[in-house]
DNA sequence: TCAAATTTTTAGACTTATCTAAAAATATTT
DNA sequence: AAATATTTTTAGATAAGTCTAAAAATTTGA
């Protein structure tokens, strides 16, 4: 039975080594989980004689297959949790993420099995993340940024890249939900910002805050 | 902001004051809990510093107000997710206890106040326990054991005196469920067996059993 | 009532998860 | 490539929660 400490470190070197060929490095961790690296150092020994995590000093550390498979159950548990909060409780996309971090470590598989038919069988989380399935498969649609996408073409709005308080709180406001078709109508050229169409209006948001937005082209 | 442990001695301290005039032993506490004496000594000076009980060497401990409050609503969390666990994700009386268990201590006021609505404000738990409100008010309805009813009369299940899983699969397979209209028939004089009507069906069960189910007269 | 039994507390040890400060290893830069 | 800077690890301390064994207080009952 893995504590909390533990289960959060594996979430955090799977997050952080999603683009890492090499070994996440120490501090890495540390910043990521507010913490400090002597402390990661002790759990990096702990979780690698646990067969989670190969760890070699001052190398950085990766998961083993068991600690990915570990690793995406806690994200599974913890995607499906913000989709209940948002479709079933009326949470708001800023408001999910500090309670799915403590719903994920309910440890229960029943529950989990019976809250993702409860659900429908989700895919996507309410930021637009895959939901990985059972057996550890997470499927990644390819994103681009809003920004990437030429004008005349329409994209999908599946999910941000900094997903700070602040930043969804912007997007509410601006009824940008996911599942939004936004079409780039026109970039300025003194300033880059983006004339954008959606269903029912347009408006024009700042190159900054398109460099936030994914969108899978249409 | 309390710990799980802090959490578990005042809902116990609580269960445990039910019918108790005087403060409530360590040793009941350590019994209820599945410790030791010297953990429960150890934190029933730490929560006396606290404020949440109110504790003198070898005279036991007993809540104080704030200590009552936060007790009752630990429990409220507990008989609400008991309620989403069998009305929602098709658990059964017997397998709720262990999550709700666990997911009692999430911390999140929206969390509990749009579970309730969800829920439709349910005012009992699926062991016909009452759920207390807001404020840490309980509603409770004198229930007495269906062993106390005389021949003749009906009652409706509210509840069981000894939950273990065992006692609960007894009742699920014999369909006796939160609810149930039950009807003493006969009472076997050689054995105090009892026979029963219920709204399809006649059964015995024995005077053990009966001395476990709780019910409201009709 | 006072000796024996029981309960409760104290004392001291262990584990897990933290931290700071210092030492050791690795990286950088001139 | 040597000196400097950075990162990581080690060492040692602290806090929470747990335990066992022994001491102290209370309760029981002869």
């Amino acid at each position: 039975m893995l504590s909390y400490t533990e289960e959060n470190h594996l979430k955090a070197i799977f997050h952080l080594s999603i683009d890492e060929e090499i070994g996440v490095s120490t501090n890495a961790i540390a910043q990521n989980l507010k913490t400090k690296a002597p402390s990661v150092t002790d759990m990096l020994k702990k979780l690698c004689d646990k067969d989670l995590v190969t760890y070699k000093k001052y190398q950085g550390a990766a998961l083993t297959e068991l600690g990915r498979k570990t690793a995406l159950n806690i994200i599974r548990k913890h995607r499906l949790w913000e989709v209940f909060l948002v479709e079933k409780l009326n949470f708001n996309w800023s408001e999910v993420h500090e309670v799915a971090e403590q719903l994920e470590h309910i440890k229960s598989k029943k529950l989990t099995i019976e809250l993702d038919k409860f659900l429908g069988y989700p895919t996507k989380d309410p930021h637009g993340d895959p939901i990985p399935n059972t057996a550890g498969f997470i499927k990644y649609t390819p994103k681009l940024l809003l920004s990437d996408l030429q004008i005349g073409y329409k994209g999908t709005f599946v999910g941000v890249k900094d997903s700070s308080s602040a930043f969804l709180k912007f997007l509410d406001k601006r009824k940008i939900a996911l599942g939004s078709i936004i079409e780039i109508l026109h970039i300025e050229d003194f300033d880059d910002s983006l004339h954008i169409g959606m269903a029912e209006t347009n408006l024009t948001i700042s190159m900054k805050s398109a460099n936030n937005i994914y969108v899978t082209k249409i």
